[in-house]
DNA sequence: CGGTCGCTGTTGAAAATTCAGCAGAGTTGA
DNA sequence: TCAACTCTGCTGAATTTTCAACAGCGACCG
């Protein structure tokens, strides 16, 4: 990657409470319009604010737009495995002390399977043995 | 629940930037000084700053403050295990179409091991049938 | 003691964010 | 065609956030 590609990414952390607000919005619809964006907004406030804080996001190149006949589409720039993954690392080092296995384990628990964390352990070296042996 | 202890608990999605990045630093270390967390922010600013997002943080409630000899010690005012509900809801549901599972598979990708979704979901029978044929 | 140091509480200003209004371009449908 | 409607681009103001300075209190140390 040479300097003059290199624009700074601005970490999800630097972003104001609409920015964040909006960019969630985009990645959960995967793309939206102002309309559609400015609905989901808690407390919506105009079309207008709503296209100010669309202005900025594209600034800052974290959001791109598509022409759709009459009006905008807009995507987060960022693709949605690269934002799952910056998600997650962020998630598990900030409420699971960086281990992936109590997010697991928390996650299957509310999708409804009750599980410990020896178990969750237990599945991995069966898979990660499983996989070595031929995959 | 009553009306009078009905404290409106503000979403997460409705905090300023400082305030967010204060409150992750306090669930990642469970706990903190002022100067710790000035320390773990980015662009740190003076010490007086960081007490203004605390002041308003506790107005909140959304922390709480014990007495450790001469100085404070800040923390979240939701339990780790609320927060990590809260946190992993919002991300299954903005990054992950509402499928656990799915996170789950990247989670466990992240962490090294790589499965598809079908496995999990097979694991997750297996562990359904062991649970109800006697724990 | 007496002075220094480190901490909290509070206040007010600077900076950033959030927001609404208006002008212009393009589209749609009668 | 043309009028009504919808959308974007832009500008500047209101509100919120962020910040630093100052005052006061108590602990610690010579």
């Amino acid at each position: 990657m040479t300097a003059t590609q290199m624009t700074e990414k601005p970490d999800t952390a630097a972003l104001s409470r609409r920015e964040r607000q909006v960019m969630d919005i985009l990645h959960r619809r995967t793309g939206a319009t102002v309309a559609e964006i400015m609905g989901d907004l808690p407390d919506p406030p105009t079309y207008s604010a709503v296209r100010s804080v669309l202005r900025i996001l594209g600034e800052k190149d974290l959001i791109k737009h598509k022409e759709d006949g009459p009006r905008y589409i807009y995507y987060p720039a960022e693709s949605t495995e690269e934002a799952r993954e910056d998600m997650l690392a962020h998630v598990v080092r900030t409420y699971f002390a960086g281990s992936p296995e109590q997010a697991v384990t928390a996650l299957l628990r509310m999708s409804d399977v009750d599980i410990e964390d020896e178990e969750v352990k237990r599945l991995r070296e069966t898979i990660r043995r499983a996989r070595q042996s031929g995959r």
